[in-house]
DNA sequence: ACGCTCGCATCAGGTGGGAAACGG
DNA sequence: CCGTTTCCCACCTGATGCGAGCGT
């Protein structure tokens, strides 16, 4: 039922880092240690380098070991369940759905609890393909950067992108089989917060009643977990509202309330190959949560810090930077993330407060957000804690370690490394309604892929088609398989893996971030001629989307196949 | 003539700021 | 009255369409 994983850093992350293009010759540690790419800032961006390779050395295993929070999130202490009636996106509302997660969600929070308690250990497999998922958090540095600050997410009534918005790279699934992957938002404490005095601070009771949408399934569910784990998997068109009557574009909408702290949570469901759920369903969920990507909806932005962040590193809002030029006409290799400090308007419109580590009251929330052992004690974390966390900045200089932990039957140890961003977390079983699943159709995607080679799991073709989901916001997946699945491979971004879904992983965080419309005009290019040469813009999440041609396949064949 | 690439123009939509409106 | 929300604005990105230029 389980199989038994276990990565090693030598066989694993630095294999997975091999960039497909570049020869391999290049790991995500070797660029942040060199400082060659990934150095910038010191930090780099999440790079997804393929999927790991079993080793039993456990004195130099690092990442993909997973830990699970269970529990994490906050539960309205009513009791009523978690999920309103409003949980369902797109597809009917599922009793099923509620009452698994109720139970295994409903874990009451007193404050002060740590929201984090220690994982449990082992989590759940699919068993059904044997794999045990293993999700990495992209643009990891930036989203650490907001959170030092306690990242606000601006919700209106038309709804407003996340920024950063979530972006993961998966591995450990099976290949053939097919999955759901959605986002769901959820009260992350039971706290009403006020941002006061500088501060966010607590201010009564969390509304708990909230009804609305809280989750927002990827576009491309279904599919196989091939095609998850070639790319990166972006949510960067999830919106947020405080619309509760919308109900428009609601399978865009998450539906949240002012001043309530929320922590989104991943979502991997298992199907089957005709799109239904198993009966098994709690085998076959598995759920990530990355504290860092907590956040408190504001309808206008309260911290200053998060404002300036926003405007430095999101390319919409770049007209509202002031220091544009003298920012933005550097070569890429002197573009730097603007460094707070440096910024001219680090000065100009919060003096002296400006990117300071502020005191969080409500601190040991986020403190205790990580489990303490999930820790080394050695000055060497896994995720910073919020006030003194580790500097962004710092991160070139940064190892992030997880205790080795026994995960269930694996051997799983976790030697992230902070560049690298390689950062899974844990997952817990949870279901997903069969009604939910009923009409989920998969896609048999790509059976003679050079994937294959290299995967843990079982890659056996599987050839039935079947229709599109009638609840699906994707466009008929038959279609898309019958007429353009095959080339999807070759040449086709995903329906909605537009180029601006796919902000390359593999750049330098300022590049995948900030300077995201570079890339993009790169990538564009590039599926007229391949243009994308440089080094890096290579990974499995960008170029997958760009391996249109057979010399770039011939280069992800070999990646992958060594 | 045809197909392809490239550059430009256009337009839809995303962004934070700030003023006004709202509500307790 | 004060905190919060809404609306509009200017600026920007990104997708798309069109035509010119070029090669076959």
């Amino acid at each position: 039922m389980l199989k038994t994983e276990s990565f090693s850093s030598k066989g694993s992350v630095e294999e997975r880092c091999k960039s497909p293009l570049s020869g391999g010759k290049e790991t995500a540690a070797a660029a942040a240690a060199s400082g060659s790419g990934y150095a910038e800032a010191g930090f780099g961006p999440q790079r997804y380098c393929g999927p790991p390779k079993a080793s039993t050395d456990s004195t130099t295993t690092r990442s993909f070991i997973t830990y699970s929070p269970g529990g994490s999130i906050y539960a309205a202490p009513s009791g009523t369940a978690r999920y309103p009636t409003s949980l369902h996106l797109g597809y009917p509302p599922s009793a099923a759905l509620r009452s698994h997660f109720s139970p295994t969600y409903q874990m009451g929070q007193s404050p002060g609890q740590s929201l984090y308690p220690p994982y449990s250990g082992s989590g759940p497999a699919l068993d059904g393909a044997g794999a045990r998922a293993h999700v990495y958090l992209c643009k990891q540095p930036l989203w650490l950067k907001f959170h030092r600050h306690q990242t606000e997410m601006i919700i209106t009534k038309q709804g407003r992108r996340m920024f950063p918005f979530l972006s993961f790279n998966m591995a450990g699934l099976s290949l053939t089989a097919h999955y759901n992957v959605f986002v769901e938002v959820a009260l992350a404490d039971p706290n009403h917060w006020r941002f006061q005095g500088g501060k966010w601070v607590t201010c009564g009771k969390a509304d708990s009643s909230s009804q609305g949408n809280k989750l927002y399934m990827h576009p491309e569910s279904p599919n196989t977990g091939a095609h998850w784990m070639r790319q990166e998997t972006s949510f960067s068109k999830l919106k947020l509202t405080n619309n509760k009557g919308s109900t428009q574009s609601i399978s865009q909408m998450i539906v949240l309330l002012s001043l309530h702290k929320y922590q989104p949570r991943l979502h991997i469901v298992e199907v089957t190959e005709n799109g239904v759920e198993d009966i098994d369903v709690d085998a076959k969920t598995q759920t990530f949560v990355f504290p860092e990507t907590q956040f408190i909806a504001v309808t206008a932005y309260q911290n200053t810090d998060i404002t300036q962040l926003k405007i430095d590193h999101n390319p919409f809002a770049k007209g509202f930077r002031d220091n544009y030029d003298s920012m933005y006409t550097a070569s890429d290799n002197e573009r730097l993330t603007p460094s707070p400090t440096d910024s001219p308007r680090a000065h100009q419109i919060v003096p002296g407060a400006r990117y300071n580590v502020q005191p969080l009251l409500g601190d040991h929330h986020f403190v205790n957000n990580f489990p303490p052992s999930r820790l080394y004690d050695g000055g060497e974390r896994a995720v910073p804690q919020s006030n003194g966390l580790l500097s962004a900045e710092d991160g070139a200089s940064q190892r992030w370690f997880v205790t080795p932990v026994q995960h269930g039957t694996s051997g799983h140890k976790y030697e992230g490394d902070y560049s690298s961003s390689l950062l899974p977390y844990a997952m817990k079983s949870l279901t997903v309604p069969p009604a939910a699943a009923s009409h989920h159709h998969g896609l048999s995607y790509f059976p003679d892929s050079p994937f294959s080679h290299d995967m843990p799991n079982a890659w056996a073709p599987r050839g039935a088609m079947t229709p599109s989901l009638p609840w699906s916001p994707r466009p008929g997946l038959t279609d898309a398989h019958s007429e353009k699945a095959k080339p999807h491979l070759e040449n086709e971004p995903t329906g909605a893996g537009s180029w601006a879904d796919t902000q390359p992983s593999c750049l330098p965080l300022d590049k995948s971030d900030s300077y995201a419309p570079a890339c993009s005009k790169q990538r564009h290019l590039s599926t007229k001629g391949m243009k994308c040469d440089d080094a890096a813009c290579v990974s499995a999440g960008s170029f997958s989307k760009d391996a249109h041609s057979s010399k770039a396949m011939a280069a992800y064949y070999s990646f992958y196949t060594g």
